[in-house]
DNA sequence: TGAAATCCATAAAATAATTATGGTTTTTCT
DNA sequence: AGAAAAACCATAATTATTTTATGGATTTCA
């Protein structure tokens, strides 16, 4: 009889619950599964630190965004992730989002590279008990919207560096193009020419800002 | 009762009547499934140049392999895949290929774009079924050996373009250096010069060309 | 309307990629 | 082992691309 230890961080109490009472009922043959669960970024990081010493977790399941108490600032997952995957590599990581921002999957695919990731609205039993037994057979698993996600990325044949991913995200969130210099270390006029050379890229050529990020979403670069 | 038609085209018999039998017995409610299977390029090409005027097929499974009779030069369903997409875009495409060769299946993904991804030794009812469920309700279905192939993709972030990509293709397949110019429409100092740089890139400088072609598969680029 | 921001065009400067050439080292084959 | 072939490396001229600054035209919006 083998032990399966499972460590979930998740922000909201009751969420965390409700994956407790599902992964722990998880049927897995001569296997017994275990789940610790904490609710806050600071937790989860002294979880993983203490577990280098102790007994490496098999699978840590991750909240892309954790608020801290009394900070309004959200401290991400994605941090805790790439931690994890340096101090405990033979850990299996999933990590869970609650919308499906393209953006932010693709930059966790890329950082952390985890064994699965969950859309939270597709999670379900099914779901987690699915992914749970992908990657115990070390298969990854994705829940279908974020397939759609890297479907979509994987189809297109844009390349994007690092600054015109800044540029676009920068543009999303509503800064403002004569501010963009403050953030990317480019000039303005640099940044004039990525832009333009953007909206050439997404089919948005003569078109405002708006079109862009739109396109760019669509495709799911955002 | 609704009728779900389903066009495979692999050039196995054998192969193609497990399919056939496979596929038309999974229970959808309120369906009736019917299975056109075809065993060769050529008639797959007329059956879907065909369906054009008469009916879209719902889904469309096409073998990449297709060896046409007398011919020992293997037809591409990748390019059957395109004019199907171009053709009939109503109708769902899903791969399947007889190895998890990554260089194929970037490139189908990015030309084609299919709805699903089926790498053979992955297949069985129960993958057969799952795939045709999820793509009938619009979410994209790729085997778990696709996935790792998928996976390895994003998560890298080293950028080949066609010439590099072609450079290390024809290097795997043995062509000699001197004579990739010929393939490639590039000097022979350039594609020195990149095959330097691509083995910076896969850190395998120093070492000869088949440690950049093992780094190179090692991370799904070929 | 008028100020702020964006967009556009141009040109110089900087950076990167391509190409040709010639030499050195390694591999291959007999 | 030894010669021929292929691969590898260094250099420099050419070409292409990107960055940057500048100044003016156009749009936005309060």
């Amino acid at each position: 009889m083998d032990t399966l230890r499972i460590l979930a961080i998740d922000d909201h109490e009751m969420t965390m619950l409700g994956y407790k009472f599902i992964l722990e009922n998880i049927v897995i043959e001569d296997h017994e599964i275990i789940v610790d669960t904490v609710t806050s970024f600071t937790d989860g990081k002294k979880r993983i630190e203490e577990s280098v010493n102790y007994f490496a977790y098999d699978i840590i399941f991750l909240d892309v965004q954790l608020y801290p108490p009394n900070e309004n600032q959200p401290h991400s997952g994605e941090d805790l992730g790439v931690l994890a995957r340096k101090l405990v590599p033979e850990s299996k990581i999933i990590f869970m989002s609650s919308f499906s921002d393209n953006h932010r999957i693709n930059s966790i695919l890329k950082s952390v590279d985890p064994e699965g990731y969950l859309v939270k609205t597709d999670i379900d039993p099914r779901s987690l008990e699915d992914a749970v037994k992908a990657v115990m057979s070390n298969q990854p698993y994705y829940s279908s919207k974020a397939l759609v996600a890297i479907r979509k990325r994987m189809s297109s044949n844009i390349f994007l560096d690092e600054n015109d991913r800044k540029i676009l995200y920068h543009i999303s969130i509503g800064t403002k193009t004569k501010n963009l210099k403050d953030f990317i270390d480019l000039s303005a006029s640099s940044i004039e020419n990525r832009k333009r050379h953007l909206k050439i890229l997404f089919g948005t050529d003569k078109q405002n800002d708006l079109a862009l990020i739109l396109a760019a979403k669509k495709r799911g670069f955002i």
